[in-house]
RNA sequence: GGCCCGGUAGUUCAGCUGGUUAGAACGCUAGCCUGUCACGCUAGAGGUCGACGGUUCGAGCCCGUUCCGGGUCGCCA
């Protein structure tokens, strides 16, 4: 007889509740629990929707019971009874005030005893959740994000189709286009030596639909670089992908705007209020030092560049006179936190961002202040700081001068954030978001010793900045935006170029030959040829947005099947070698090959 | 590639200044138990202390190398 034969499943059990008492009803899932009280045993049966209790009592049903007996945590079975009301109820979980009285019951299929304990808030090492995945995403926590990540998606689905957008899904297999993030290369065996590669966006192909005239184009896209890993880094990742034409950035960032209130509102019941704030990149660098600022606290950077520049400090009057600054962040009560011991913490970190060094002021409850630089300054001059900073009583200044006015804004938004969170001055359930605009077209390569483009070379300039690209690059801004959340950079995009002969100014900005272009990029600028709509979009990490949405410290909890730190998967022990045959086929050598593999 | 943190029963951890047979809790196995729900009680099994090498009369502990994991910098147009 087959396993199911004759039993239907006709309720979750989590859906179960005090109206169903009397309910004939069938249910299945895996045992969380078996308790065996001598001749009366219960077993809590688990299933995607939550726990339901089985009771046995041997008076009554002595085959079924001594079947339950038997019976061990994550067998699954399933159970035929009845529902009713238990004699003694449980408050903690929602179907507490009933259990199934069981008639049959038939185990499905037995288990051994799993690695770790399949409940919520797991303390096991990850590696060993991860090596047992399928085990880790039981447990009640993963399900719920699993499940509302399937719920994101829909609802972003909903919303870019209301508002006209056709998914289109794009190729998998491209060409390599060495630009930007390193690719992940997949060998031809029909061309042999020649490589796809994976895509790290679907960028191009969806400019490709904007001139094959879809107009508005989304998909949920899985993009791929090789590169290293971090908490909110993975080398495979999701993201919600749009291109509009017909529009300029306001269009898009309103429909990114839009779709933010939507999907917080009806996945969260969190209200966004919009129009979303805007910072530009400069504002956004002067205030907190990064370009995805965490606006959820203050702690933002002042200018003491007028303050000290004729002060007794070498330090500080130097990086005045070579064209820097100096700046400072004022951690308010910070006196007893930031002692000495940990301002050396910061002080590494500090040069580790590059800084030369870290000065710092250090204010009593009384207001003694004692500095690492008083011995060059003034009390005059000391009090013009302290009164520029803001400080008071109890706080502490953290100080940076440096010539480069890059290093100074990177090493206190570094700062910034380190004691944000010394501080523990963070609010949970805050959801700051706001966009970044008016990006720097180029990017200074200290390797290549050239500029390069920041976002990518299809990204207009701002039209102001037409006449001098050429002549100062450095302020060349960049029809390009991001959409920042609580210090996490969740949405990248820009106007691209629709002009030729704009598009071949800037690449050779780039130092790249119209050859060189063309090689890379023919398709699309031969397809610029025949009517291109101006038009831009943007990309949304959809890993990212779940991630914050749910409160998660790392993207392994919204991916269902990661990867870990060194790219590999512990679960199925990828990459892995692949035989001779298979390398032969791709006429493929390993030259260099690890002795320990 | 650099830096920081970690690796001891299945799991989470303790293990002193280097000193006898490496402990606890949970889990597991067996027995008892009629209203449990983290059931309870009794007993038991379970360890290459990540690996290799060194110092030492003696190493879980000290030193070196290495592997693995986490975080981070570089990197991520």
């Amino acid at each position: 007889m087959d396993l199911m034969t004759g039993l239907k499943r006709t309720d979750y059990c989590g859906a179960l509740r005090a109206e169903d008492i009397g309910k004939k009803v069938t249910v299945c899932g895996w045992v969380q629990r078996q308790r065996d009280l001598g001749s009366l045993i219960f077993v809590d049966l688990r299933d995607r929707t939550g726990i339901i209790q089985l009771a046995f009592d041997e008076s009554t049903e002595k085959e079924i019971f001594d079947k339950a007996f038997t019976v061990r945590s994550e067998y699954v079975l399933m159970a035929k009874g009845t529902v009713r009301e238990r004699s003694s109820k449980n408050p903690d979980i929602p179907t507490g005030d009933i259990e199934v009285e069981v008639e049959d019951l038939r185990v499905l299929s037995k288990s051994e005893t799993p690695p770790f304990e399949i409940t919520e808030n797991s303390q096991t090492a990850e590696l060993t959740r991860l090596k047992y995945r399928y085990l880790d995403l039981r447990r009640p926590d993963l399900q719920r994000n699993i499940i509302m990540r399937h719920k994101i998606a829909k609802i972003t689905r909903d919303y870019f189709d209301e508002n006209g957008f056709i998914e289109i899904e794009t190729p998998i297999l491209i060409k390599s286009t060495p630009e930007g993030a390193r690719d992940y290369l997949v060998p031809s065996r029909i061309h042999k030596g020649k490589f796809y590669a994976l895509p790290q966006s679907p960028q191009l192909y969806k400019q490709l639909s904007m001139v094959a005239g879809f107009d508005r184009y989304m998909q949920i896209a899985r993009c791929f670089r090789d590169e290293d890993l971090r908490a909110d880094r993975q080398p495979e990742f999701t993201q919600i992908d749009l291109e509009m034409s017909f529009v300029d950035m306001e269009d898009v960032l309103a429909i990114g705007e839009g779709y933010m209130e939507r999907v917080f509102r009806e996945a969260l019941g969190v209200e966004i209020k919009l129009p979303l704030p805007r910072l530009t990149y400069k504002e956004a660098m002067e205030r907190f030092g990064s370009d995805k600022p965490d606006t959820r606290y203050g702690l933002e950077i002042t200018d003491l560049t007028d303050t000290v520049k004729n002060c007794g400090f070498g330090v500080f009057t130097g990086a005045v006179n070579e064209g820097g600054s100096v700046r400072c962040i004022t951690a308010k009560k910070a006196y007893s936190v930031l002692t000495r011991k940990e301002i050396d913490k910061l002080t590494d970190a500090a040069k580790g961002n590059g800084a030369k060094g870290l000065a710092y002021i250090r204010i009593d409850d009384s207001g003694e202040y004692n500095a690492s630089f008083s011995k060059f300054m003034t009390d005059d001059e000391m009090a013009a700081i302290l009164k520029t900073s803001g400080a008071e009583a109890g706080d502490v200044v953290l100080i940076v001068g440096d010539k480069k006015n890059s290093i100074v804004l990177t090493v206190l938004g570094a700062l910034r954030q380190t004691v944000a969170k010394k501080l523990d001055i963070i609010p949970d359930g805050k959801y700051n978001l706001l966009w970044i605009t008016e990006f720097p077209f180029f990017d200074w390569d200290e390797d290549l010793g050239q500029y390069v483009a920041m976002h990518h070379p299809f990204t207009s300039p701002m039209d102001e900045c037409l006449d001098y690209l050429e002549t100062d690059k450095a302020n060349v801004r960049a029809k390009a935006y991001d959409l920042v959340l609580n210090g996490i950079e969740l949405c990248s995009g820009s106007i691209r170029i629709t002009n030729s002969e704009l598009q071949s100014r800037i690449f050779t900005l780039l130092g790249l030959s119209d050859e060189e272009a063309h090689a890379k990029f023919g398709y699309l600028l031969d397809a610029f040829k025949y009517g291109a709509p101006p038009h831009g979009g943007m990309g949304i990490g959809l890993d990212r947005l779940i991630m914050q949405m749910l409160g998660c410290e790392s993207l392994r909890d919204v991916i269902a099947y990661p990867k870990v730190q060194n790219a590999s998967e512990p679960m199925t022990d990828c990459p892995a070698n692949v035989d001779d045959i298979q390398l032969a086929d791709l006429g493929i050598g390993i030259i260099a090959a690890n002795e320990n593999n």
